[in-house]
DNA sequence: AGTTGACCTGGAGCGCACTCCAGGTCGTAC
DNA sequence: GTACGACCTGGAGTGCGCTCCAGGTCAACT
């Protein structure tokens, strides 16, 4: 199946101008052309665009996707780069995952005391606004 | 006690332009200054900053941080307000990281996948260089 | 034949969150 | 008294990741 740049945006969930921006800074090939010169998406294509935009919601910056991308074209010796690549990524994510956890805590706790304002102007019969300085 | 420019970048992480810039945006109160015009930064002030820097943790945007810094000025008028940024900011962080989880799930799975053509290329006793396009 | 709508290109512009700079003022150390 | 380093100000510049625009081509419909 091919797909045009509508249909690949709709489905990768990036925006057709950003499929251009991906396709000048090189990070997608090319795809290929209808006889009208547009843009023709493979499902090839629309799955590294799909693992491309997993790695952008990690948070990979553009220039280590591309790094990435490029390998891609150098076979199977540049597996073991690609693998460091993704197990780098791999701690970043689970780094952040702690560090947003963290942050978690501390919002709950803040929440809390929120809560605990709360109810204690409902026990002294007073509404929030009642109470303001 | 109070602190230098330089020693509230060191304890809150933040470079010093970072905290003039915070400044000028009205993010934080504009701290005491001693004698020859310089800031000294109160224990409070870096209570505020710490928190600051969690919530820009969480990836909440300047504006909205912004906006919460400025109601604390309003008293506890504003508490209700406070509380529904905080509950706002604490599901967008749980699903950020239900997001990165699934990312961390994909990830593993790439890498699983670069590890199982390692031990296949090690069972033929060729390397990763070897097997280059 | 004309209009519409999707697509094309190269290039400019934008919002965010800083970061850097020039030129100046202090207070302390030598 | 002068050299130094930390600090000050207003304003300009940066990097990232898009996003938008003008002006043009092409195919299909009416």
């Amino acid at each position: 199946m091919s797909y045009s740049i509508a249909e690949a945006a709709r489905r990768s969930g990036l925006s057709i101008d950003t499929l251009r921006y991906y396709e000048r800074i090189k990070l997608v090939e090319p795809p290929a052309r209808d006889a009208a010169g547009r843009r023709a998406y493979s499902d090839d294509d629309l799955g590294w665009l799909g693992f491309l935009t997993k790695l952008r919601l990690t948070g990979m910056p553009i220039k280590r996707m591309r790094e990435y991308a490029s390998l891609r074209h150098h076979g199977a010796a540049s597996a073991g780069r690609r693998k460091s690549i993704l197990v780098d990524q791999r701690t970043s994510v689970a780094d952040r995952i702690a560090e947003l956890q963290a942050c978690l805590d501390i919002l709950d706790y803040k929440i809390d005391h929120y809560d605990q304002v709360e109810r204690k102007v409902l026990g002294t019969g007073a509404t929030m606004e009642g109470i303001s300085a």
